[in-house]
DNA sequence: CGCGTGACTTGTA
DNA sequence: TTACAAGCCACGC
């Protein structure tokens, strides 16, 4: 049993786990999925308390400029993240930002023919 | 129980 | 494009 007190953390690692490899997701959407819409700190905060959490791709999460915020934080973890999003295939440009338009994560996939018409 | 801080976001200048 | 301010909630002291 247990489970059943599933705290605010226990639900944005939850969403954190569903984002597919080679995607990135932001705070504010990771917190929106895990039912947190408008609080996108605490997916950091979550974050920040899973560091060394195994098989939780936190490096998957960045912020909505499509910037590793650790960066003034932690740049050595921010570099570590950026290697396992290209090890992926998700590429920082010049600036070391991420496409979200391309390689942001859209849950609930497929609206119909809606998106496949555009590309 | 109160205050400050923070792996954030959005809006305005 | 960058910089500053306000809103938001949980954790630590």
């Amino acid at each position: 049993m247990a489970m059943a007190g599933r705290s605010t953390f226990d639900r944005i690692y939850a969403v954190v786990r569903r984002i597919p490899k080679g995607r990135v997701a932001t705070y504010g959407q990771v917190a929106a999925l895990a039912g947190l819409a408008g609080r996108p700190r605490l997916t950091g905060y979550a974050l920040h308390a899973a560091s060394g959490q195994g098989g939780l791709p936190w490096h998957r999460v960045i912020n909505a400029q499509g910037r590793i915020s650790l960066m003034g934080l932690d740049p050595t973890a921010a570099t570590t993240q950026r290697l396992r999003l290209e090890a992926e295939g998700v590429p920082f440009d010049a600036r070391g930002r991420v496409d979200l338009g391309r390689f942001g994560w859209r849950p609930r996939t497929v609206p119909a023919r809606a998106a496949s018409k555009g590309r």
